[in-house]
RNA sequence: GGGGAGAUUCCCGAGCGGUCAAAGGGGGCAGACUGUAAAUCUGUUGGCUCAGCCUUCGAAGGUUCGAAUCCUUCUCUCCCCA
């Protein structure tokens, strides 16, 4: 277990530390119990949250005992961190329904990596508290100058901060303090917008326990070319493939900036450093085989191997030959629906065609694209909206519709 | 509690009785160029049964031949005072 933090710094996973010589010193000599809270606000864990699954899992490799801990209880209140407004309240049932499916994919992941996963569940001990009690206990701990003083709270001062979003911090400096009374949790991680709710759970397990306690950071993630990281024209990169199709998640990381390769494969892999060095000098057109790895391995850890290898696959099937032939190769990988044959005998009209699948967000976006000339089918162009597809555009028992350069969509006959 | 300002299409932000589906920018999408990259240029950006029609300018009413623009009430936000 020894070097466990300095393994994290050179894959990029270090961004602030409470006492860094102190933790480290700490990691080699014992193991260590850590934790990382995930609050269920989505219906799904997305992209921001790999990084932390990814620390963890690095830390659970090197001996200590990562524990997860999923905000139930704090996602009733919100996080300001980060934030300039307040977002909207969830319901309680809509929690508890996120929280068993982000459950599900901490376990999951942490799991692969043979990691004991521990996960609790916040709502399991904030949900019962006392209103007096928690204020005498916990609540005298906080100076509210001090509190104002911080950046997340600072900026809100503009634009308004309510009552209840104040409170966060504290909720969440007693689950840390929780953790270090039940399960002798030393060290809780997460992105560094959690820094200020992380030291604030370390300070009062000092001043409530004389315990000590640490607290580190993961930096923000930024993409090269300004985009939002984890962002794609659908929304937030989910990890649940019901929302973001194995293909469409593969297909991300394979668009990656050039600049970034070499950051995320440190990050979002566990490929050997030495291996990444090597891939990141990679040039020109060539850097694509580093693209595509980044993609692949990340997708098998989320996704699977057949789902990893069907979505290569077919991005190769469709991006490999020429623009605008025919693509031949497996596309199975390729997110579907299924059309029955005599509705195509009749002939469907193109654009409602491409705002079926998707591809398209309405009627109207269709006919744009037609009109601009960036829609085709198997490798024809559909060249005027009011173009029918019928059974003569068949390939085999598919239609391969591609809407731009890069976004494709299948259609299967149904005979 | 009192006084002031404001709520516009994905976001920011013009418009202040008809010529407004609403300037400009951002973002998105498409085309050219390419390496399924970046940068750049061009086009496009509410919906539909698309040379026409329908629904949008916080909500509900009202005035008018006609409203995002005027009036009333309501909801919310911000600022100043207490």
């Amino acid at each position: 277990m020894n070097d466990a933090l300095s393994a994290l710094r050179e894959r990029g996973f270090i961004k602030q530390c409470t006492d860094e010589a102190a933790l480290v010193k700490l990691l080699d000599s014992e193991q260590v119990t850590l934790y990382c809270g995930f609050d269920p606000t989505g219906p799904s864990l997305h992209a921001g949250h790999l990084i932390p699954l990814f620390a963890m899992a690095h830390l659970a490799r090197a001996g200590h005992r990562p524990i997860a801990l999923i905000g139930g209880g704090t996602a009733r209140i919100g996080d300001p961190s980060g934030k300039t407004e307040m977002r909207k309240m969830l319901s309680i049932e809509q929690i508890k329904e996120n929280a068993r499916s982000v459950t599900q994919q901490v376990q999951h992941f942490l799991g692969l990596q043979n990691a004991t996963a521990v996960v609790v569940d916040n709502a399991d001990w904030l949900a019962e508290l006392n209103y007096i009690e928690f204020l005498r206990d916990i609540g005298r701990h906080f100076s509210v100058n001090r509190m104002l003083t911080f950046e997340t709270y600072r900026m809100r001062m503009e634009t308004g901060l309510s009552f209840i979003e104040f409170n966060y911090q504290l909720l969440q400096a007693f689950d840390f303090l929780n953790l270090f009374r039940t399960q002798g949790c030393r060290l809780q991680v997460g992105g560094d917008d959690q820094w200020g709710n992380i030291v604030a759970g370390a300070d009062l397990i000092r001043r409530v326990e004389g315990g000590e306690a640490f607290g580190l950071t993961f930096p923000l993630v930024t993409r090269a070319d300004g985009k939002k990281m984890g962002k794609t024209e659908k929304g937030a990169l989910f990890l649940d493939p019901e929302i973001i199709s194995p293909y469409d998640f593969f297909q991300y990381w394979r668009n990656v900036p050039d600049e970034d390769v070499e950051k995320f494969l440190l990050l979002y892999t566990f490929l050997p450093v030495e291996q990444v060095r090597e891939l990141g000098k990679l040039k020109d057109r060539e850097i694509n085989r580093a693209k595509e790895l980044l993609a692949y391995e990340l997708t098998t850890l989320i996704h699977g191997k057949d789902e990893a290898e069907k979505a290569r696959d077919a991005a190769r099937a469709a991006f490999d030959g020429d623009s605008g032939a025919a693509v031949t190769g497996d596309t199975s990988g390729i997110p579907s629906t299924e059309l029955v044959l005599v509705q195509l005998s009749d002939g469907v009209s193109a654009a409602d065609l491409f705002s079926m699948t998707g591809l398209c967000a309405s009627k109207s976006d269709a006919r744009r694209l037609i009109t601009q000339g960036g829609a085709s089918v198997n490798g024809r162009k559909v060249a005027t909206v009011e173009e029918i597809v019928d059974e003569s555009w068949l390939e085999g028992d598919e239609l391969l519709l591609r809407a731009g350069k890069k976004r494709y969509y299948r259609v299967v006959v149904r005979r």
